[in-house]
DNA sequence: CTGACTATTATTAGTTA
DNA sequence: TTAACTAATAATAGTCA
């Protein structure tokens, strides 16, 4: 596309592969970011390099359908002052349970949403594992359902 | 970027916003698509427009990180041959707690990517509302928390 | 590897049909 | 509206430090 018109197929030479995945990417997040700028429009762009690295661009409210904080990249993330695991897992579990108001398919995306704003990695984890002690296999059943049919929904509402 | 520089803001014209939309959103998904098959990279993109209208590119292993099938936009979607929702659930069941080989996990995250390649939307929004009547309140929280838990591990794994 | 350079191709803003 | 056309800007393949 410039010194030389290329043909669109797998680079072959690592070296250049790298280098081109590099520059295409960050030509690809900017025409994202413009995207979403110039026509108020919702992106999320998910990228996985071929050695399985992932990075992403997401417009604001995007966010929360890659499942990443905004200061995910921050060098202080575990630093961060920030109230126990425990206290927010018992927190949500309060607001889930007591807002009657919240229709429950949005009150539940919206806590997904909100919660993987404070939770990072490590508490990710440790809550799966605290799960995976506490869950029988019929809830497993059940809660896999679920996951299904929401995160279904998520996206596929057109 | 042509017959005069811009400058990237909102473009406050509806009529040009909307052509903007529509050729910068094909540009993106081109370049999305060069750079997977250039770099064998695997991508995923979402494009919600200011009007709430939902498309996007997948390479093709993105498929289910979106939670699409390839034959989405078939015309034939619902007319396919397939066994009907209450087999579809009963085996994924079935499935699901029999197999005790599978790590939880990724087991899990597979028969998500699995189920949703065999329902199509309306399907999804029955089992939804099946959901929604069968789950207790303490349930809904455990599969919130779950889900939230698996989710987030699905994408931010890194 | 990483960044800068630039000749060229690709994209697209504004225009016209 | 929607599509085609181009002049002009933007992206980038190959190169070099």
């Amino acid at each position: 596309m410039t010194r030389r018109k290329i043909q669109i197929k797998k680079i072959d030479n690592t070296t250049a592969r790298q280098v081109t995945f590099s520059k295409r990417r960050r030509g690809l997040f900017k025409k994202a970011r413009e995207l979403s700028t110039l026509c108020d429009a919702e992106i999320a762009v998910i990228v996985f390099s071929s050695t399985g690295k992932l990075s992403d661009y997401a417009s604001s409210s995007m966010q929360q359908v890659i499942g990443r904080r905004q200061n995910l990249h921050s060098k202080n993330l575990n630093k961060m002052v920030q109230p126990s695991l425990e206290a927010q897992i018992d927190n949500t579990c309060k607001t889930l349970s007591s807002n009657e108001t919240l229709e429950r398919t949005h009150g539940m995306r919206q806590m997904i949403g909100e919660v993987l704003q404070r939770l990072n990695v490590e508490e990710l984890q440790k809550l799966e594992e605290l799960l995976e002690v506490g869950l029988s296999r019929v809830l497993k059943t059940k809660v896999c359902l679920s996951m299904l049919s929401l995160f279904g929904g998520i996206i596929i509402e057109r």
